[in-house]
DNA sequence: TAAACGTGGCG
DNA sequence: TCGCCAAGTTT
């Protein structure tokens, strides 16, 4: 039921596209780390065309790599990437691997883009386990009104547990459809449960739809922190041709000391780089000079 | 294991 | 307006 149910709904998001490669499943996974599917797609092609292969990135320059990441957040998800690129180059003769391990030995790839990419690129039987899945199985599974805190074995093994016998295909499409299905119905806030495929065998509607009783998520602000400061840092190397003076990097945040102490986290990132005693690019910029 | 890590849309 | 949340990984 949950397998017709994506036939029939299945978003057409363009790494979904029958033509797309495991580089490209590869690129579509660490984008969609922490950030929303609509803001990646448009990104997400323009990189595919630009670096159709592994080899392609990793020939270019980490700040190019950068730019073209914009504002998806995060980062340093582009450099490892760029790094991963590199690797698989190398060391893998330009092919994405196929093998769990080998996956998880990848800068940026952990538990779930590694599978990610096995069940998405390969169609190989993999229980892939993101906010989504984690979400529909404390539901449908447990009875509760929502995850809780990680329990990042457990949700493994009953993820594992749900994926039908038959051919690792259909287990990877399996797989996609409960994580679209956490995407589209069973979302964090006021979940749809009629059209829902699975609502008769549904452990939380069969309770009532119980409120989640666990503890709060820790609410992050923003507003102030050294992430945003980073990122306006960052946002005006991004926005320059090239390496820009100190002041430049100045006149983005007002607090000399949180601004001192950002910019050397992004300098120990390997996110920036200090050219010379006054000027800073993004890393692997070519040029020297520095404009105002 | 908890905290750090960007950004922006939505109710 | 503002808190919540989004296909996580690393240290």
């Amino acid at each position: 039921m949950l397998i017709p149910w994506f036939d029939a709904h299945a978003r057409d998001l363009p790494w979904r596209r029958p033509d797309t490669t495991p580089w490209g499943v590869l690129v579509s996974e660490f984008m969609l780390q922490q950030t929303p599917v609509g803001r990646v797609a448009p990104v997400w092609a323009e990189w595919l065309a630009r670096w159709p292969t592994p080899s392609a990135m990793a020939a270019a320059p980490q700040a190019d790599v950068l730019r073209a990441w914009g504002k998806l957040g995060y980062p340093r998800r582009a450099l490892r990437l760029h790094a991963a690129a590199t690797e698989i180059a190398t060391a893998h003769g330009d092919r994405v691997p196929s093998e769990l391990d080998e996956l998880l030995a990848l800068p940026g790839v952990g538990a779930y883009t590694a599978r990610a990419v096995l069940a998405f690129g390969y169609h190989r039987r993999a229980a892939v386990v993101d906010t989504n899945v984690r979400r529909v199985i404390a539901r449908a599974v447990h009875g509760a009104g929502d995850a809780g805190p990680a329990r990042t074995s457990a949700d493994l093994a009953d993820a594992e547990r749900l994926l039908p016998d038959g051919p690792q295909s259909r287990a990877a499409r399996y797989s996609a459809a409960l994580m679209e299905l956490g995407a589209v119905l069973c979302t964090a806030s006021r979940p749809r449960c009629a059209g829902c495929p699975v609502h008769a065998d549904c452990a939380w509607v069969g309770a009532g739809r119980p409120e989640y009783t666990g503890p709060a998520r820790p609410t992050q602000r923003y507003a102030g922190t050294d992430r945003q400061v980073r990122g306006r840092l960052l946002d005006v190397l991004r926005g320059a041709p090239g390496p820009v003076p100190r002041s430049a990097l100045d006149a983005a945040w007002s607090d000399a000391a949180q601004r001192d102490r950002c910019l050397l986290s992004l300098l120990d990132d390997g996110l920036v780089e200090q050219l010379d005693g006054t000027s800073f690019a993004l890393p692997g910029e070519r040029g020297t000079e520095a404009r105002t």
